[in-house]
DNA sequence: TATTGTTATACTCTATAACTATA
DNA sequence: TATAGTTATAGAGTATAACAATA
């Protein structure tokens, strides 16, 4: 990905420049779009999940698989429908997710003895010990460096928002 | 401090449901799920990006383009590598974009006489009256519907955490 | 030699239709 | 017939290498 633009604009359009290759170093003026919800939205969830990616990158665990596992592990006895549609993961791309997990040990596929089309999904002991693993890593770096950047207070505040427009909106 | 980690995972999982097609109707308990940070994120800018292309949806324009459209018309003067690496698309990439914006006659590539490996990008006068269209329909739709569920206060501070996280973190 | 715009390409995500085995 | 899991496939979005024109 890119750079982390932090740079101050001020109206430093009126200088002498007229056009590309005049002053390289000068930076955009973002202007309307620094307010536009849905553009500070992607740019952060971006800056989010690459932080996450770095925190857990010794378990090697994506966002996505790390949800999977805190879902399945939240509810158990629930099949592959139910815990891929809760996530918003449509039914046939969450097979080659399950796939990955599975292959790993992390997870596995149980035949319902109720309805055998059903795979109810379980963690294994490698799973669960590595999502212990890895809610440590979350806590302790993830979490904590979003906590230097906003503060606890603040970040609970964010958290409630972004949920209720994802409920809501 | 960090995190409440103690999610009380509610003694119903002893109710009477054993598996899946038990009782339809039950859903799932997210647990820490709902506390993580990039999941809540991923969830609410889905739902923001699905409820812009709804406000804007006359006049055929993804988030991606507006951002584009914005940038262009707030930057005169510049080229193709500076509007895309300002928005985080890499050049590649920007090419499909822009051809579709320029045969849609909303924006169009000048090739500059300082540096004539450049094309300053310029809007249309067509691109001025979509972008003008937009904007509209952005303030009277898509944020008047974000100020329903969050009000304009809280709409402010969301954007600049988002703003803090996206530049910081 | 370095840079701009471009092509080609590949890999991930996401989305839909259709198959199989069960119900 | 309807549903769960699966396959195949197609489309976005994103990433890198390399080329032609220009500096």
């Amino acid at each position: 990905m890119t750079v982390s633009k932090t740079v101050e604009k001020s109206a430093e359009v009126t200088k002498s420049r007229k056009d590309a290759g005049d002053n390289p170093a000068e930076a955009l003026h973002l202007g309307e779009l620094s307010e536009q919800l849905g553009y500070v939205l992607k740019r952060a969830q971006l800056k989010v999940f690459e932080n996450f990616l770095r925190c857990v990158a010794s378990l090697q665990l994506t966002p996505a698989q790390f949800s999977v596992l805190l879902l399945v592990e939240q509810n158990p006895g629930r099949n592959q429908t139910e815990i891929a549609s809760t996530l918003g993961i449509l039914r046939p791309n969450f097979v080659a997710m399950l796939d990955n997990l599975e292959s790993r040990d992390l997870c596995a596929r149980i035949r319902s003895t109720n309805d055998r089309r059903s795979h109810i999904l379980v963690l294994t002991d490698k799973g669960k010990a590595v999502l212990t693993r890895a809610k440590k890593l979350v806590a302790t770096k993830h979490e904590a460096r979003l906590n230097e950047v906003l503060g606890a207070a603040n970040r609970e505040a964010l958290i409630a928002m972004l949920s209720k427009i994802a409920n809501e909106f």
